[in-house]
DNA sequence: ATTCAAAACGGAACAGCGATCCGTATTAAA
DNA sequence: TTTAATACGGATCGCTGTTCCGTTTTGAAT
């Protein structure tokens, strides 16, 4: 999403220059392009044929090229286009849930995030400049969306305020890696875990807890 | 070299089995892929075309596939016949110089060694079960080599002989990983002040030294 | 509504690669 | 010397990344 944000009817303020609004055809392929290369890296790995990433999104090779010259800016767009989307659930739970509910849940979300990245993760240590940018985007996204839920459920009383956002979110991206066989379900009871270890030093709770919470 | 060993005139123990000996040009075209394989990989990286290497062999590149089917076994060989190239200069070396100068001129050829390996490094950690026996033929080859050449400058009281060989090995692995602008000079500075080391707690030298010596 | 130039599209085409296959040449034993 | 086994070479196939350009779409101006 390097080049707009998401609503298509964006009128926006009209700045004093005259550039030519972003076509609509335009938008639509690069949309198109990003989910198709999120479904075919899933399946094929971040080294599938451009082709087939070109045929998924239904569009000739050339607009792969196009909005995408290197494989790296494709991987990188999805990244961020995949955070994004995890960050704008954040929202979405904290407004339709109870605080600590929106928490749970959204933990539980970004175990998928954390889990799908798995593919990326050896093509994002390899050197490649495209990628640099890509862990600050991660921690300057996720670790304000999380602060907002850690926060709201705070504030209700459910969890002791006291958790460092960025430590919770690698936290669990570490326990992801280390999951064995059935990794998900593992994954699943050790989140519900951290949970609960949050509700511990509640307010609410009247438990009584030891200072700074380390995860 | 997972074939056979080195000597072409291999006359050997006849056993039983009528097992036919091996073609004269199978083993010229070994070795021959196994050569270029290794001035390929230096100048065009361990990913240069199948084909390069057969033209730079002076063979085609059926040939090569019925040497080595996969990329790895080629890769694995060439590890392998480099190893064997280093542990048999150690003897040679041995033969032609006093003890401790044997030592020293062996230690230097054996950073070369490591700079060639530069490359295959990533390709090494790759995973591949290909890959899996070369940490173990690499150190039980090495191991003894160096543990007679330091056996033998000890024996002429050059220098002492409290060093575990691996460990010398390894510290010079990890000197030439770190090495930076001129690594080449750097770790030659850096390999002679190790063997000066050596020298110190020698009995000729009457240097007072405190126990083990901790490369 | 119509016009029009800029922008984007699609996919044919090119080049390089890994891998295979089989007619030919080489080799070692009889 | 003969001969069957073995190895060789390179044409060939299918797949890939990448480029290029004629065609189509789009948004603004009329």
């Amino acid at each position: 999403m390097s080049k707009e944000s998401t609503a298509p009817s964006d009128g926006g303020t009209p700045t004093g220059t005259k550039a030519r609004r972003v076509r609509a055809d335009a938008q639509r392929s690069t949309d198109a392009l990003l989910e198709a290369a999120k479904t075919v890296f899933a399946t094929s790995g971040v080294d599938a044929p451009v082709r087939e990433i070109a045929e998924t999104a239904g569009v000739g090779v050339g607009t792969v090229y196009r909005n995408f010259p290197k494989r790296s800016d494709l991987i990188a767009g999805v990244f961020r286009r995949e955070v994004d989307a995890c960050v704008a659930e954040a929202a979405e739970l904290s407004a339709a849930h109870p605080p600590c509910d929106a928490l749970s849940r959204w933990l539980h979300r970004y175990t998928e995030f954390i889990a799908t990245k798995k593919g990326l993760a050896t093509a994002l240590h390899s050197g490649d400049p495209a990628f640099s940018t890509l862990p600050d985007y991660f921690r300057e996204n996720f670790e304000p969306a999380l602060a907002r839920l850690l926060e709201g459920a705070a504030e209700a009383g459910d969890i002791c305020g006291d958790v460092d956002p960025y430590d919770l979110l690698r936290a669990i991206g570490n326990l992801s890696v280390a999951s064995g066989d059935d990794g998900a379900a593992h994954l699943r009871r050790m989140v519900d875990l951290l949970i609960k270890g949050l509700r511990f030093g509640a307010p609410g709770a009247g438990g009584r807890d030891t200072g700074r919470n380390t995860v």
